[in-house]
Order: structure tokens, then C-alpha cells, then sequence
DNA sequence: CGTTTGACTACGC
DNA sequence: CGCGTAGCCAAAC
């Protein structure tokens, strides 16, 4: 539970980005917070190491103020499974999740080869003005 | 005002 | 494959 350094520089321009890109998953997807993440240039003043080694963690923070119309329940940690330390919550984005299709194993884990998303297209990346396709992913090596 | 408590991930055993 | 650790902030109690 350490959890280190859990916000953004700037999370008014960090934190719409996480949603918006968190609302382009497709029912019966899930995607993970370093994978939504790695598609945000970083913030600036961070260098890029230190933004990758935060990413991820600053992207869960930003799903927990996340609006209305987030759906929130389609992201999971890179391991598959449910982030949430509060069983009420983990009980409630499990049951969501099953409601979208998605099966969870014997160890309560999401197979993410066979339900993660592959991520926004190059196309509406750019639009959005996140990183350029020969970017993507590859900042770090976080998922 | 001191303590507790987090929607993460890679890596080493 | 499971478990512990580093990272070392900040808002809510």
C-alpha cells in the first residue's frame, strides 16, 4: 500500500485525457491503467522517465473523480484483475463486468488477450492530440 | 496536528 | 506463479 506519489503535476489536463480515453472502451472490452496512460505525452516539466514510473498510479487516481459517464468499471490493472481494496467496490465492477460479457478465471482475473481492448485508433489519437502512433505504447514499458 | 489510506507496475525471490 | 518491495505524495480522518 505504498502508495508513492499518487497525482499528476497537472491533473486539470492529465485527468480529462484518462476519461476520455477511458470512455472509448467498448462494452465487453477492458483496458488497463497503464495502457490508458501510455497514450498521454507527458506532463510538462516531468521528465519522461519519471512520468512513465507514475503513469499508471496517476491514471487510477484520475479514474477515482472520474464523471458519470466514465465507465469506470472497464479498466483493470495490468495483471487483469480488479484494482479495488474495498470488496464492496471490487463485488460491484465484477458484476458489471459480467453483465458486459467478460469471464474472470479461477483467480478472479480478466484473460486480456482475449478482452483487452487494443486501444483508440491512430486516427482519433491524433485528433485528440495524444501521442502520434509511433509513439504509442512505447513510452516506458509500462502496460 | 499526527496517522491512515490509497482505481499501479515492474522486478526480484 | 504468488508475494514482497520500491516509488516517498496528499487528502481525509
Amino acid at each position: 500500500m505504498d502508495q508513492t506519489w499518487n497525482a499528476p503535476p497537472d491533473p486539470q489536463r492529465f485527468d480529462p485525457l484518462v476519461w476520455e480515453i477511458a470512455r472509448q472502451i467498448p462494452a465487453g472490452k477492458v483496458f488497463t491503467y497503464g495502457q490508458i496512460a501510455a497514450l498521454i505525452p507527458p506532463s510538462p516539466g516531468v521528465p519522461a522517465e519519471e512520468f512513465g514510473a507514475h503513469r499508471a498510479r496517476w491514471a487510477g487516481s484520475a479514474m477515482s473523480r472520474c464523471p458519470d459517464d466514465v465507465p469506470w468499471q472497464r479498466v483493470v490493472n495490468s495483471q487483469g484483475k480488479i484494482s479495488f481494496s474495498n470488496p464492496k467496490m471490487q463485488n460491484r465492477q465484477r458484476e458489471l463486468l459480467k453483465a458486459e460479457g467478460i469471464e474472470f478465471d479461477a483467480r478472479e482475473r480478466i484473460d486480456l488477450a482475449h478482452y483487452g481492448w487494443r486501444g483508440p485508433g491512430d486516427d482519433w489519437l491524433q485528433a485528440h492530440g495524444l501521442l502520434p502512433p509511433e509513439q504509442k505504447f512505447q513510452q516506458g514499458s509500462l502496460l
